[in-house]
This record gives structure tokens, sequence and C-alpha cells, in this order.
DNA sequence: GGCAATACCTTGTTGAATGAGGTATTACTG
DNA sequence: CAGTAATACCTCATTCAACAAGGTATTGCC
């Protein structure tokens, strides 16, 4: 592992996540979880690109063209309904792993 | 997914947890978590073992046979310095992750 | 002109976890 | 006493997310 490394499975949250406030091109979802965890998290491109179109293949995700602020021309992706739904498992999900975790590192024996 | 899923790269941590307060056999490894987590993880021994076999070829574990309280033959594993050290990291690496998650769910666009 | 940042992509590899199989012993229950 | 559950260990094949490292092209800056 090399340091800021994801545990495996969380990737789909942030990317759901970022998208949850309106469509976003894939680079500025690279972007905006690297910047909310200032730095902690940089998502690589070789995991970033096949997990949007993860899931987009799965129905998460819309894509379609348009035009970044600067002009150029990007796909930009957008939660579908199940992706909402996803959205609000997934989340439900982190909340209950987190959950136990503390618990279990909060043991004091056993 | 299967509901009760780990993300990948927690279980090492919640090994050498378990294994904190002494020396204890892999199956009871096992029965910790999932009784400290209330059966929310349950931990496949297709994972389990060679978990425990790969923190011990890496050093951070030490195994030596011995007979449990119900006068089986158990192999106890218990943490070396190393293990002890790196219990330490993966804690820190833990507590860090959990913070920039719920930052990053509990942001409000950007 | 050159370099960084933006914006997209793919391919090969790794390796943790899943799923399913196996052995053997102990303890209970009808 | 047969059958089953729990204990306690193991391995193997498979999967698939993430890593690492490569690529293209455009925009903006010094």
């Amino acid at each position: 592992m090399a340091g800021s490394d994801l545990y495996t499975g969380s990737l789909e949250l942030l990317i759901l996540k970022a998208l949850s406030w309106g469509p976003r091109h894939g680079y500025a979802v690279g972007r905006w979880i690297r910047d909310t965890t200032e730095e902690v998290l940089r998502i690589q491109e070789g995991a970033l690109y096949p997990a949007l179109h993860r899931l987009q293949r799965n129905g998460m995700l819309r894509e379609e063209w348009g035009v970044s602020e600067t002009g150029r021309e990007v796909k930009n992706y957008q939660l579908t309904a199940a992706g909402c739904c996803r959205l609000r498992a997934e989340t439900a999900r982190w909340h209950q792993y987190r959950t136990v975790m503390e618990t279990a590192l909060g043991a004091t024996g056993g």
C-alpha cells in the first residue's frame, strides 16, 4: 500500500457523493475528492475513469457531452434515480461500517 | 457485494486489534470480530486464515501451538513488536480515512 | 517554445476477498 | 447412539477494484 490508498469499495460512494449536487465531469470528480479530503485521497485516473464507466454501465449514472467553463468539451455525469438510491445505501453502509469499526477499535478486551 | 462485505484493507486492522490483548487462535479472532461488531462483520474463513498467514509471513504475528480452554490443540497468534507498530499505524490510517470521509459526506456542495 | 494543468482514455498486473470445497474433534440432543 | 451444530484448521479457483504506467489532445501561462 502506498499511504493514501483507498479502502477498496469506498470510491463508489465518493463518486456518487461528488455528483449529488448536479452533473460534473470526471476530472472534476477527482478534483473534488482531492480537495474535500485535503489531498489525503488522490484518486488515480486508472481507478477513477473505470469506476465512472462501471457506474454508468450499472445504470447509476447518465453521461452527456457538454462544455466546461473553460470552453472545452467534457463528458458530464449525472446521478440517475438508481444512483441516488445507491448513494443513500452506500452512505448507510459506510455509517454502519464506521460505527462497528469504532466499537471494535474502542473495545477494551473480550 | 453480499451485504456484510469488508472494505478491502480493513481486515488487517481488525485482526491486529483482536490480538492486542494477548494471544488468540484464529477461530477466536473471527469470533471476536463477529461478536464485537454484533454480527455486522462476519469474516469468511477463506479471508481470515490467509490474512493471518500473510501477517505472520510479514513478521507482524508470531504463532505457537497451544491448547484451548476446551482442551483442543490450537494455533495461537501473538503480536510481534512490528505488529504492535503496524496496529498503531493502521489505526491512525483508519482514523484519518474516517475523518476525510465524514468531511466529504458532510460537505454541502463545492 | 516549453511546461503545467486540464480532460479523457487504456492496458497489464496485483492481490485481498469471495465462495466453495475439505478434514477432524468436541458437545448437544432427540 | 446417530445426527447435527459448533469448534478449529486448511486450500483452491475465481473475481474484480485499485495500482502503475503508459497514451492523446487542448488550454493557459511565462
